[in-house]
Order: C-alpha cells, then sequence, then structure tokens
DNA sequence: GAAAAAATGAGGAACGTACCTCAGAAATAG
DNA sequence: CTATTTCTGAGGTACGTTCCTCATTTTTTC
C-alpha cells in the first residue's frame, strides 16, 4: 500500500495536524521537527495523492485563455482545440474561460486583463504582443497571484512565469534549410508576411535569413512583402513581384495566409511550380499540402499548446514542479507524407 | 458551482443510491428511470469529478510495460522516459511495472505475459513482434479483464486495444520524400536495417520504396544490408557495398546503429558527403544532426509514447472514451534546426 | 388479489487530504 | 522561576464519489 499522511505521521511521532503544517508550508512548526517530517516522508516515499488533495481542498481550476479576435485559420484552430481540451478538463475540476480583444488595441486588452482580476481566476494564458500597457497588466496580474504564460507569441520582458510556444528563429532556420535544399540550384525566393510588426514574423524571417546567408549564397531571398491580412492584398502584391522578379521559385509564408496564396499562385497559373513553404497547419495548409500545391508546413501542435498551458497553470497554482520535457513545444515539419490524420471532432460523452 | 450527484438526485426526484447505480451501470434499475436520471445529468450539465470517483473507488492503477531487454538506444530512451512518466504518474495514483523479455525468444515473453495476470494488474503495454503464442497469451490477458496496448510495433492480428506508435509506411514515404529531394538528381541509395524481420524495418523499407519509384526514378535505391545489431557487420557491409557501388550518394537507416553508422563513414572518410537519413532520435543520431554528419532523423517522441499508453491504457480501465487527436503519435522529422533541447533529467521533487 | 420478484430509498462508511479550533505542552524571555 | 510566546496534539468536518446493507415500496406473475 503507498503510504499516507497517517503513516507519515507514525513513522515521524508527531501528529496528523503537525504533517499536514509540514506538508503545506503551514507556520508554526519547529525547523527540527520540519526536519523530522520530512525524513519520515522521504523514507517512506511519500507521494502526495493529488486527486485527494484537490478533492480537500475543493479547488476548481478557473483559467483564462485571452486571444487575439482574429479571424484568421490559425486562432480558429486554436480554438477549437481549446473547446475540445475545455470538455476534457472539465472532469478534472478546470474550467476554461475564453476572452478575445480587438487584435490592434492594447488598451482593450489592458482592460480585458484587469477584469480578469476580479473574477477569481487562478490563471491566464495569453496571445498578445507586448506593449507596455500589456506588461503593466501582467505585472498586476501576478501581484495578484495569478499564473501567466504567454501562449504561441513570447512576452519575454514580462513577469510571464512561462511561455507555451516554439523557438521562432530557429522555425524560421528550419524553413530555411527546406527552402535551400528543395529549391536545388539558384534562384529567387519571395517572402510573404502578414505584417511585420508581429515578433513571430520578425524572428522567422530573422532565422530564415541566417541560414539562407550561411548555407544558400546562390539563392536571392527577396524583401518581405506584407499583406496586413487581406487577402486582396496579399493576391495582388503576390502577382506583381512575380511580374517584376524573373526567376522566382521559392515562397515563404511566415504567418497566416494559405488560401490567399494558393488563389494568387493559380490565378498566375503556378500552382505546383514553385517550392512553397509556410507556417501553421490550418485546413487550408493541409489542403494545399495534399495537392500537392505546397511543399512543407513549419508548425506547432495547437492541442499540445492548450494542454501544456493548462498543465503549467496548474502546476503553478498548485506550486508543483512541470515536467519539462513534457512541456516543451516542438517545431514540426510537415509533409504531404507525414500529415496527420484529420483531428476526428471528438464524440460527445 | 458544479452540480454532485446529489443534484442529479433532486433533479431527477430519486434517491441518491438510485442515481449512483445508473452512473455505474448496476442493475437493478427500470429503463424509465434511468431515462429520468440521464436526462437530470444532461439538464444539469453534470461532469463526474474523476478524481473523487478514483478516490472512492481507492482504484490504484498497476500498468506493466513489457520491454525487449535490447541494448538499443532506442529502447534505452524509451526507458528514461518511462522512468520520468512513472516518477510523474505516481501522484496520480499510478504505478509503472517494468518488465523485460529476452528479444528474441517468444516463449520466454509469453510466460512473462502469463505470471502478470496474476499480479492484479490494470493493463499491459507491449512491445513485442507478433508471433501466435503472443497472439494467445494476448487474448488470455484480454479475457482477464486486462487493457491491452501495443507499443511502437503493432500487433494488428492480436486483441489489442489500440496501438501507441506510428504508422511505418508513412514514415518510411516521409524518408524517402526527404531523400528525393535532398539528393537532387541521380545517384544511388543504400538502405541499411538490423534485420528485415521486423515488422517496422519491413514496413518503413515499403514505403519508402513506393515514394521512391513513383517519384524518384532517377535514384537508385539498392538492397537492404542487414546489421543484425552488430555494429562491426554493419562497418562492414556498408565498406562493402561502398566499394561495389560507384554512385552512392545516400543512406537511409531503417533501425537503430547511428553510431555504428557514424564510424563506418568515417572510416571511410565519407562523414558529411552522403545524405544521410535515419529514425529514432537518440543521442547519437542527435549528435550526428548536431555534427551534420545526418541529415534528417524521422522519429517519434518516447516521452509522447510512453504518456500516451499511459492514459489508453488508464481510460480503457476506467472505460472512459479517450482524446483521439491527443493520442495521435505525430512523424516527426527532425533536422538540426529544429532539433529540440536536450531533454534534462527531471529535477527532483 | 396474494405471493414473488424487482426496484427504490435511506443511511452510513470509506477513500486521502485539507483546514479548522482549542487545549495543552514545550521552549523562550524577562 | 514565572510569564509569555511558540509549538504540537487531538479531534472534527468537509470534498464528491463508490459501494455496502436493509427496509420499504412498486411492479409483475399466476
Amino acid at each position: 500500500m503507498r503510504p499516507t499522511v497517517i503513516d507519515i505521521a507514525r513513522e515521524a511521532g508527531v501528529s496528523l495536524a503537525t504533517v499536514d503544517r509540514v506538508l503545506n508550508g503551514r507556520p508554526g512548526v519547529r525547523a527540527k521537527t520540519v526536519q523530522a517530517v520530512q525524513d519520515a516522508i522521504t523514507r517512506l516515499g511519500y507521494v502526495r495523492d493529488v486527486a485527494a488533495a484537490n478533492l480537500a481542498r475543493s479547488r476548481t481550476y478557473r483559467m483564462a485563455f485571452v486571444l487575439p479576435d482574429t479571424e484568421s485559420q490559425f486562432v480558429q484552430t486554436l480554438l477549437d482545440a481549446l473547446d475540445l481540451a475545455g470538455r476534457m478538463a472539465a472532469s478534472a475540476r478546470t474550467e476554461i474561460i475564453l476572452r478575445r480583444f480587438p487584435a490592434e488595441d492594447p488598451h482593450a486588452l489592458a482592460a480585458i486583463l484587469t477584469r480578469l482580476a476580479a473574477e477569481d481566476i487562478a490563471g491566464v494564458a495569453l496571445m498578445a504582443p507586448e506593449t507596455p500597457i500589456v506588461r503593466d497588466a501582467i505585472r498586476s496580474l501576478h501581484q495578484q497571484g495569478m499564473a501567466v504564460v504567454a501562449l504561441v507569441s513570447d512576452l519575454p520582458n514580462t513577469e510571464r512565469d512561462h511561455f507555451v510556444g516554439i523557438d521562432n528563429i530557429a522555425a524560421g532556420r528550419t524553413a530555411a534549410v527546406l527552402m535551400g535544399r528543395f529549391l536545388t540550384g539558384q534562384g529567387q525566393v519571395i517572402v510573404v508576411g502578414q505584417s511585420m510588426l508581429l515578433r513571430e514574423s520578425i524572428e522567422r524571417r530573422f532565422g530564415f535569413d541566417q541560414v539562407m546567408m550561411r548555407d544558400f549564397l546562390q539563392v536571392e531571398v527577396l524583401q518581405t512583402v506584407e499583406s496586413h491580412g487581406r487577402p486582396q492584398v496579399l493576391r495582388q502584391i503576390v502577382s506583381e513581384t512575380l511580374s517584376h522578379a524573373a526567376n522566382v521559385r521559392g515562397i515563404y509564408l511566415l504567418g497566416a495566409g494559405h488560401r490567399a496564396l494558393s488563389e494568387a499562385l493559380a490565378d498566375l497559373d503556378l500552382a505546383g511550380r514553385m517550392v512553397v513553404i509556410g507556417h501553421e497547419l490550418t485546413p487550408h495548409a493541409r489542403a494545399a499540402l495534399e495537392a500537392g500545391r505546397m511543399d512543407a508546413v513549419i508548425t506547432q501542435n495547437v492541442g499540445h499548446l492548450v494542454r501544456s498551458a493548462l498543465r503549467v497553470l496548474r502546476a503553478r497554482t498548485d506550486r508543483v514542479p512541470i515536467d519539462e520535457s513534457q512541456e516543451q513545444i516542438r517545431i514540426e515539419i510537415v509533409i504531404r507524407e507525414n500529415l496527420p490524420a484529420r483531428a476526428e471532432t471528438q464524440s460527445d460523452l
């Protein structure tokens, strides 16, 4: 049988109340006694039964996910994953609260964060660009004892507890290696981004250029063209760039826009004739891979992102260590041949 | 507040005992009453608190992992992951029992499986080749109510409940695409396997050939050379093959043997001059990637494998549905640029 | 409509932990 | 050495479930 608190009390020669004080870090125990209890714990190999503990605490975890109200497919897949995770988490006393904020409005975001503080929430997962006002809001949440994790987009200069996401510089480097090797020989590559104000885009581009300039000097990487999230704009500037540059053989898509790009290439009758590499495995990206209109997608598993954020928030709330290796989000390379089966919608319970 | 069984009883106008009978599928309740209770459950949106349930059941999960006693680095990384998972699982009333069997001895394996039956074990994760005697042993375990999952190597013709691992044909196809595209142009590829008796090797080779013959006809894929797990043999036959075949430009390693291959190539002064693609991210493979002696590794995340096996076994034991999307093991492509940071050994609690 | 069978209710103990109160013991200060 | 402060013990209740038992009610059967 696994040892329980009762066994520890007996082993340490103290009462159950004292064991409890030690286990939960409550004051009023002499250092000597603490030591005796801890010795007993290690001697017996006691491991706290977290299920029973949470039950006794009657602790329920309310975790807020704060995401931009962008309509992008990436955010949509994230929402789907969140929905699924929410249903699974319900049986583990965890409730997910979703908040959206206007994408370009840091003040609205700060207001939402401030309002969260009044809602008895244990932790917040936040996907947002870093601005001074957001920094302040995070500090304030933190001071109120909430756990805060940055999701997808890191907030390195804030007091976030953890970053759940990938190293985007490495992701850009990965894209570059594939681009360089798939191209075979010289040519031009155009880089398409939504907006170079986004931290991810900047980092990916940086990593991409690093490797291109080191290993693939025969390839010329053109200036980033920005779509500002509008498909028509993307189509137009891609067409334009292609009519000027003579030897474009690859396209690197820094973020969303798979669909618009596919359409632009189809218009120009170039579908399948270019090496196309992009990020995020959205439904459009998946379709493009399957159809051979796209060569590789660098992605992060959204299900993993959401579950990892939840686990980290829970661990922080419980003041329990996390399994680093489990929380490390992989930079996944997806080509047609290793495309995971379409995630089915979960059958209802 | 979340509704509890008491709320359901009140809502359905029945007693707690009846609710319990319905929830746990115990007999002695009229269909009409069952319906009334279920209606109440959906009306209130009740979700069973599994933590409390398990506590009450005082159920502890003893899960056995049965692995070959091979010394391969892949098995070793699996053991490491298992060890870590074991420590994390301890606080969730789950105990991991490890059994090793002599790799080439199906009778010894069957004996171990039979002995497990007497040990009050809830589920078994098994990594072994499929043989008739193993099939029988699994059937027998199953009849005794144990959950059985196949790990890494599928056992499709047995009564296993689930397979935790990757589609090795797809993995081979993935390797082929990378090989074909990285090679750029014509040449020969040698395929090195441990033993073509292993199901994984066969499937990977099959997938590899499929794609090679469809998309990369300019590449000639030579016969598989078998190392039988002995590094010296591998070195010798690789050297030999290379001295006969004039235009070898790529090497595809079906399974273990990263180290021996690296040494063989170093001997022949070919390190870094070939496209080398292999499977399983072992420490040697990692080192080879970092040093540029290897171009890509197709792998599966061992931590994920182990945790997934545990989750599936638990779910089967609890007769609870699993989150399919979470249990799908990805075919990961690893190159130097997206190599995950070395998993640190977990700090002690 | 009586006897048998089936369904239901009431209540309680248990799982392992948290957290509370209050009395009493031990250590420390003066 | 006493007064005060600090520690410790004993005991209880609670968390949401499971799983008993036994009595009582309802339904079915002949």
